[in-house]
DNA sequence: CCAACACTACAGACCTGTCTGTTTTTACAG
DNA sequence: CTGTAAAAACAGACAGGTCTGTAGTGTTGG
């Protein structure tokens, strides 16, 4: 862990000092729950003083907004990446998101969503925490929006309704998408989700 | 759960003091969090001494796992009420159950599933309550590839794992569901995803 | 009579956040 | 390249509160 920085650049040590205190606390916080981890444990895993700590963040709370608010950039870095790939197909981008999203479910030790796990855990809808973790869903579903837009649906509001569900309900369902093809069963669902939209008006009143 | 008890009668308040505890254990546990509550707030708003509590419960945890294994005996008490309105009709049952879950997700001071709440509280696996937990979302599962089953759709347990991600969708995403009718939403994927698995091949052998 | 109850106090650990004091790093001038 | 002052990091004690669980004492009701 020690690095002689000889001719050092500045500024590094500083944000140095703090990326190491927010990739220990996220690290801890995403495995061992947020209120089951002291400050205490971050500073001394973290290698750090208490004091730089407390330098960085105000307080508990604003660290624990910041773990999400930085899980929430790593979140739509990867949503970009994908959707750079699909600029015009909005159905091929949708399968393309929940394939990273479903591979993210399955992998060994996933613990769900950061940000669903922080609402379960603080009641309270005005924690920084959760005011980030609130926009961190809004976001997802005006993305959601954008793709239906673009897949001619009758009604994207309600697909994009319906695929928030779907996308909050793999999180939290690794034990039932455990078995079998994640990223197929939930591409499939999506399939059957447009389809349905797009049949409503054509269907007219049949059954 | 058939306690003995070593000879006399005093069953009754014997059980009071027990549900009293559960009852307000269960009220702040959900309302606050489980970590967020301590015993000493549980007896003191149950008015009941701490001794009380720790002869009825050996621990917490034990306390916490009780207060979910209670939650899944109320889940499926209203469960198999809407089951008993159709016993032949799969369908009819299914939307029956998603309305009243959109309904419960709907009310004012909803705050998710409490099993899946303790699940992103405690990490450990093996924690009592976990193991509830668990237990309960495989009866989910198992219920729903019961439905898939009378519904006659080729993959029963497909579409009952897409069910449980629906329904647990439903539960975490009381934010996206609150804009408009959320057991509208709930059925219309459910007939959706219906739909999806009758049309993958035979669509002559229709009722 | 005695088991269940209420009440108080306690042990030992943990929590967040502050404070004091020392050492290292950085910034900049000469 | 060097001297120096400010900023930042380290180390650790500390305050005041909380937590789970136990113990001791007295009261009550069946």
């Amino acid at each position: 862990m020690m690095e002689q920085r000889s001719g050092g650049q500045p500024a590094v040590a500083r944000a140095d000092v703090r990326e190491r205190i927010l990739d220990t606390a996220s690290d801890l916080f995403y495995r061992r729950g947020v209120r089951a981890v002291g400050v205490d444990l971050v500073v001394e895993m973290a290698g750090v003083a208490k004091t730089s700590l407390y330098r960085h963040f105000r307080t508990k709370d604003e660290l624990i907004a910041a773990f999400l608010q930085r899980e929430d950039e790593d979140f739509w870095a990867n949503w970009d990446r994908v959707a750079a790939v699909h600029p015009e197909d909005g159905a091929a981008e949708l399968e393309g998101q929940l394939a990273w999203i479903a591979e993210r479910v399955g992998r060994p030790h996933y613990r769900g969503c950061p940000q669903l796990n922080v609402a379960a855990e603080f009641p309270d809808e005005e924690h920084p925490a959760r005011i980030v973790a609130r926009r961190h869903k809004q976001a997802l579903y005006l993305r959601l929006k954008g793709i239906a837009r673009r897949l001619g649906v009758q009604y994207p509001e309600l697909l994009a309704t319906q695929l928030t569900v779907v996308i909050n309900g793999a999180f939290v369902s690794s034990q039932a998408l455990s078995t079998g093809d994640a990223a197929q069963t939930l591409v499939q669902m999506a399939r059957a989700l447009i389809a349905a939209t797009s049949d409503e008006n054509a269907r007219g009143a049949a059954t």
